[in-house]
Order: C-alpha cells, then structure tokens, then sequence
DNA sequence: GCGAAAAACTTGACGTGTCAACGAATAATC
DNA sequence: GATTATTCGTTGACACGTCAAGTTTTTCGC
C-alpha cells in the first residue's frame, strides 16, 4: 500500500506558484517580526520590560498622554491590552495611578522613580538603535521610505471586496 | 489628600519629545497591524480562515511545501505555531495527513478538496488586495520600495549593543 | 432632574507569535 | 550494532494583539 504513486502529489489548479517573498505583505511581516525581535532582545538584555511595556512608557514618559485614553490615541494600541499593561506596569511599580477629582472614570498616571529610572537608562540605546535603522539611509531616501509608507497607510484601510 | 499639586505633574528629565509617528518601528507597527486587519477582514467576510491558517494553507496550495518543515522554512513561520495550526487545519478538515513511509517523524500534509475548494475562492480576492496596495506605485517606485525593505531586512538583525 | 447616550476603562475570549523543553525517530560515529 | 547527535514535530508557557460585551461615571437633551 506503499505505492500509490499514480496520484500526482500536488495536483491543484492553483498551478502557478507565488514568489513569497515578492508579496509586500510576507516581506513587511517578516521584517516586523525581525525589527521586534530585535528590540525585545536589547530590553531583555538590558534588563528592561517586555517590548510592550517598553512602548506605553516611553509614551507616558514623552508627556504627551497622562491617561489610557490619551495612550491609545497617541500610538494606536488597543484600549484592552493597555488596561492590563497599565496593570501591571502599577503592580510592578512603575507607574502610580490616581483617580481624577473631576472624573472618576479616568486613572491619570504617573511614572514613578523607577518607571523614570528605567526609561533614562533605555531611551539612549533605543535612539543608537533608531541611528543603527536609519543610518544607512541619506535623507533623501528616508523622505521617499517614509513618503511610501504613508502611501501605503492610505490603502491599508477598509477594501471594498 | 486630593491636593499634591506641588508635584509638577510631568517632571521628567526627558523633557524633549518625540514624534512617534517618524520613529520608524512605530509607523511600521501601525502600518503592520492595519494591513493585518484588512487581510483578516476580508478573510472573515468571505467566510474564510484566520489569517495565519491562511497563511499555511496558501504556501501548501502553492506546491512548495508539503510537510511542516518545508511550510516553516518557506515562510519563515513558528514551528510551534505552525505544528497546532497544521492540528486545526486538519480538524477542520482542509488538510489530511498522512505518515511518510520511510520516516516517521514526517507529516505529509495535502488539501482536501474542501481546502483547495476555498484556497480557489479566496486566491483571486488576495491577489485584487495585493494590486490594490502595490497599484499606486510605479515599476521602478516598486523596485525602490522593496530594495528600501531588503536595507531594512540587513539592520534588523544582531545589534551588538 | 431624569432618562438616554456616550465616554473611560475592564474583562473575557480568542488568535497570533516567540521561546524553550521535550519525545520519537533517524543519521552519524565509533 | 551500541552510543551519540540531529532532525521533525509536539507541548507548555508567556507575551502580543484584536474584538466585543460589560461597568461605572459623566454628559446631553428634554
């Protein structure tokens, strides 16, 4: 029963085959995967929080948001996986939340000297990093790279298929 | 108690700010999750699989792979992960497996009809999305962009820091 | 004011992705 | 041919990400 050679073994009518690596969506999946991989590596090994973590303070720490809402504004994260981020940034001392005199709803945060100490410490290695990205590309090309991907932030909305 | 306002409230000494939005990683993120929800949305309208099933299944359809190793090498996917989709597939059975004869470690992994049935349903959907991201770019716009992303692929890797 | 709508956040469920430890089978070395 | 190393795949643990339903509080319209 070992012989059932006659059934040819792929035998599709999809006959013609993708270059993967050609489909723009495979190649920016797998650099993400790569471009995390490495930044979650540099956290670890500097004995920092996961990536995650890492992105919420690094937006607390910009000022530019005090509260969860303001975060998911500002970095386009999902309200639910901010909510338990903030959890447990506050278990693990980082941050400090109180609750707004005005509107109880809100927990507005705050680094603590830690979450702060943390930061300092990682943010020169990130921008080495950013340089290390970026460094072999002139200004020109960082204008177009960045031109692209605004262009394709424009079609990566709703398709009407 | 409600009155510590002698605390400024942002007082770190990462006082300059930066515009995450030309942070590279972060509009690669944002852009990666945009794109991941268009695939899935589309997926999910046309009673498809999730994305990551899909994945699968397509590098199967297309021939170039017919064990878990093969899938795992040609898309650069989680062995792991690709292990308990391959269980999934098979249950819900669009993918039959058989054991190799001469080594049985090996799957050997093939569509059913019912997944070369939906494989041909959503194939000509996927490739309309893939010209409708890659459509507003020229030939030679195309050929910088994804030189830009083989740049990008080089850094990605180690960081000596 | 009161009831309906909306806002800020929480929670549950599930899918995706990564890593490392493990088992079974095969291949390599002696 | 027994010992060792490697390979293919499984499993557990955990982080990441998305979606939708639920809670509490505030705001809006009347």
């Amino acid at each position: 029963m070992s012989d059932n050679k006659n059934q040819d073994p792929v035998s599709s009518d999809l006959s013609y085959v993708y270059p993967l690596a050609s489909v723009l969506t495979y190649r920016l999946s797998k650099l993400q995967a790569r471009l995390n991989a490495q930044a979650a590596d540099l956290l670890r090994r500097h004995g920092g929080v996961p990536l995650a973590h890492w992105r919420v303070l690094l937006v607390l720490s910009s000022g530019l948001a005090t509260t969860q809402k303001e975060i998911v504004e500002m970095a386009a994260f999902d309200k639910g996986q901010v909510s338990r981020i903030v959890d447990r940034l506050i278990e693990e001392e980082f941050l400090v939340s109180e609750s707004d005199i005005d509107d109880k709803r809100i927990r507005k945060l705050k680094l603590t000297a830690a979450g702060e100490q943390m930061i300092s410490r990682l943010i020169p290695l990130m921008q080495q990093r950013q340089e290390h990205l970026v460094g072999t590309f002139s200004e020109a090309e960082k204008k177009q790279l960045f031109e692209f991907l605004d262009r394709l932030d424009e079609v990566s909305g709703k398709m009407s298929l």
